[in-house]
DNA sequence: CAATGATCATGC
DNA sequence: GCATGATCATTG
């Protein structure tokens, strides 16, 4: 597996220069300088080209609630993509809480201060690459503008008023323009404590905050060089 | 054939 | 169970 090493960048501006340093790189190229072994396929490691970026770019491993450069306030975020520069899946945000929401806010959300900095490095990955061939396309360092902002507001305020009005089971991936509620568990028997819309506590499928394609669509064709 | 719903590994 | 990292795979 994967563990974590002290080579953590000293600035923005380092981590940059380290993260686009490794465009044109196949996961193969990186893996070897890493001594780290790719797996032959990704059913039992899906986290595994996320876990190796982090690693070569010196981020914290683990499973703290923290940025991957806390210092940096960065969160890293490797995307699949397909050759034309389009996700192949959806991008997963954070956990949902179903519980506890009142006095919570968009300003406050874990949303937006998960989605407050993050460095995207796409991945091209079709499937019918195999992992040690997939590249590294040009990874860029993103804010959400006042419009991209304004988008995952508006879908987070509806989901969180369908879940605080109990509507949680209601909800599904059609939700959102821009970011949908889905599952988000180590399969369907997973639950979590949430309410029911007469007030009742009950349990259900803990649900997680996806970012839907068209808008990493959106993001990757903005950052696009041409060259 | 894209998208929704389901699932896999790991650490604590 | 939840938080980290995501992709799988059935279905509409």
């Amino acid at each position: 597996m994967i563990t974590p090493v002290e080579n953590i960048p000293a600035s923005e501006q380092a981590l940059i220069e380290k993260a686009q340093s490794l465009a044109g790189l196949s996961l193969g190229e990186i893996a070897q300088q890493a001594n780290i072994t790719v797996p032959k396929n990704l059913n039992r490691d899906k986290g595994w080209p996320g876990l190796l970026l982090e690693y070569t770019l010196g981020a914290t491993a683990g499973s703290k609630p923290e940025p991957d450069f806390p210092e940096l306030g960065i969160e890293l975020k490797t995307i699949p993509i397909n050759r034309q520069g389009k996700p192949l899946e959806t991008t997963f945000v954070s956990v949902a809480p179903l519980t506890g929401m009142v006095g919570s806010n968009w300003q406050n959300s874990h949303v937006k201060n998960k989605l407050s900095r993050v460095l995207w490095v796409p991945i091209v990955a079709e499937r019918d690459i195999p992992i040690p061939e997939r590249i590294v396309a040009t990874p860029f360092l993103w804010s959400p503008s006042p419009e991209e902002e304004n988008l995952l507001a508006c879908d987070w305020q509806e989901l969180t008023d369908m879940i605080v009005l109990g509507e949680v089971e209601n909800i599904n991936g059609r939700h959102g323009q821009v970011m949908q509620l889905r599952p988000k568990a180590a399969n369907s028997k997973a639950k979590t404590d949430a309410f029911d819309k007469h007030g009742r506590p009950f349990k259900t499928l803990p649900r997680g905050f996806y970012l839907k394609i068209p808008f990493t669509q959106m993001l990757i064709a903005k950052h696009l060089r041409i060259g």
